[in-house]
DNA sequence: CTGAAAGCGCTAACAA
DNA sequence: TTGTTAGCGCTTTCAG
């Protein structure tokens, strides 16, 4: 009968055991006869056994299965927090499923169906760009199903989260680029809705404020934050008259630093010389560029890692009576030439 | 009784029908009347019901399960194919279940274990870099579960793969530095095991033969591929007596070829005016250096929208009497500035 | 230490 | 068009 798929009932036909036997011997339990227990455990091996998830799942209750859901997994960002996030999900024996909503909240809807529709035990998230609320959570929360974002989330309160302290990272750049002596510095802002775009915004004016620099309507640019836009938003800011033009920027996305440093170029000015530059999220390519882009460091794998950890500690105590938690990680600024203040 | 989980029985019991009855209507079977239809998806909503995915997946012997196992998910590359691959197999209605290797045969296995314990309906495998025989991918045939490589794969006979022509693409780059004038042309080659290093050095070598030109061992430096093994390879290269010194580069990665770049501008060398320069896989960043650098683009995305695509068909034939088929995707070169010979 | 029996939630004959 | 019945493969009482 060394078919194609072997079951506990073959097993214990073969055996003349019962199933209920075979079942235990298979899963280590303690009270099984050593004896009995190679003899499964042989056999087994020997017909190619796989025990079935499904049918497990099913009678348990517990799939083993952990959703995530991500904007899109292309990109070195997201990329790096599902490795993360892989990594100590599969020690502590879980499954990914992943979905994309490709920026996009109606597929986001969807994804969370098909995320409780598979049982999974836990949905990870980091919010679309086009979220704008977050009722179409509510579902995963009164089915008891712990829910962590990460990232990109809405500031509700009583959310369970982990999140790059971006204000602390933002205030840290411009804190860095006035001490440079920079004294009119500009900033590329991302959309506002999103955290994360909207907090490096306040830490860049909140280090301005401490160190009693006006801010400027016009040095502020917000944009979607791609390559294009960071050569629009350098022409506009090469567009303003003498006085006004910035001495320094920081942009809330290294592509969009990258725009900005071509257009620079291509007018001519030299960094950091004409301009000093300070982007977010320590792309691989800022140190491939010329001259190398200062940036903050997102922790992208101890991000994944912490997400699945609060995970792990909601599902202990239980999803209904766990206090929701935030938990913040301390940004790493990394200082290169494009921020650093040539000799004069 | 607007509980946690509303079950097919309890809707059954609500609505005084029988469950096989409420089961059709959920999944819209012609047979049903209209009326009920309605009845019974509007309770469902009501009631917030969810399909169990295991219970269905058990009775079906279907999962929707697609199992992709990669060697990891940081960087690009994988990154891209895993969207494709998501991309399309949502469409065809599964659900992804992703696991990494590390690059560890070991890891690889009990991956595979994982996956078919799963119940996936399908496996897409790249190979790690440590996988030198595939006697471990036997069970999944054996129990008739589809297979199909993407990438990085052994030269077995016999097995569905989906590829890029990597030894067109070399070739292609190859001629193109040719024809640009380059006469001594060095190459950095990635592990030789790995079908892909292997037909990019053939390529080469091929490109070479084809115009006459002398191969010299030399100019051909194996390594990992990294940045560093990158300007480790340049150093070596620019300690040649001046003769035997290469006036272009063509390496199997454009990690190194960025090293090569940087090792090149700090010997005071210029690119393309010095040496010129060309790699593989069109990473970002080649857009982002001075020069642009020269690369073969590997349609990340493609690879694995086919990798599904054979999968699928596969499946529809019935996985044990279905033809090994190899899909090779046609690459595509792009020219930039590091490549381009200046006007005299 | 082992076995018998029931059931997780769903679907698919077959019958009405 | 609807209902009855059985069972997917596994685990888990409860009894022996």
């Amino acid at each position: 009968m060394q078919n194609n798929r072997a079951s506990i009932a073959d097993l214990a036909k073969a055996l003349n055991l019962s199933p209920s036997t075979v079942s235990r011997a298979l899963n280590d339990n303690s009270v099984i006869s050593a004896a009995t227990r190679l003899r499964v455990q042989q056999l087994a091996q020997e017909l190619n056994y796989h025990p079935n998830h499904l049918a497990a799942g099913l009678r348990t209750g517990r799939s083993n299965l952990l959703g995530v859901l991500v904007p899109h997994i292309e990109g070195t960002f997201f990329a790096s927090v599902v490795h993360g996030i892989e990594t100590v999900a599969t020690k502590a024996g879980f499954k990914v499923m992943i979905c994309q909503s490709n920026e996009d909240v109606e597929h986001e809807k969807r994804n969370i169906d098909t995320l409780i529709n598979a049982q999974v035990e836990g949905i990870l998230v980091s919010l679309s760009r086009t979220t704008h609320d977050t009722r179409h959570f509510e579902k995963v929360h009164q089915r008891g199903i712990p829910l962590v974002f990460f990232d990109r989330m809405l500031e509700t309160l009583g959310v369970n989260a982990v999140v790059l302290d971006d204000y602390q990272g933002a205030y840290q750049v411009t804190t860095h680029l006035i001490e440079q002596g920079c004294r009119r510095i500009a900033h590329f802002a991302g959309p506002q809705h999103l955290n994360i775009y909207h907090n490096r915004r306040l830490g860049y004016l909140a280090a301005l404020r401490t160190y009693g620099l006006a801010e400027a309507e016009e040095l502020v640019i917000t944009s979607d934050m791609t390559l294009a836009d960071g050569v629009a938003g350098m022409e506009q800011l090469l567009a303003l008259p003498a006085p006004q033009r910035p001495d320094g920027l920081f942009s809330a996305s290294d592509f969009s630093l990258v725009g900005a440093l071509q257009t620079l170029k291509e007018h001519g000015l030299r960094v950091p010389q004409d301009m000093l530059l300070a982007g977010f999220s320590n792309e691989i390519f800022t140190s491939f560029t010329e001259p190398r882009l200062t940036s903050v460091d997102q922790r992208c794998e101890l991000l994944g890692q912490e997400t699945v950890r609060l995970f792990l500690e909601i599902r202990e105590a239980g999803a209904t009576n766990f206090q929701a938690r935030r938990v913040v990680l301390p940004p790493h600024l990394l200082i290169r030439e494009s921020s650093t203040r040539p000799p004069a």
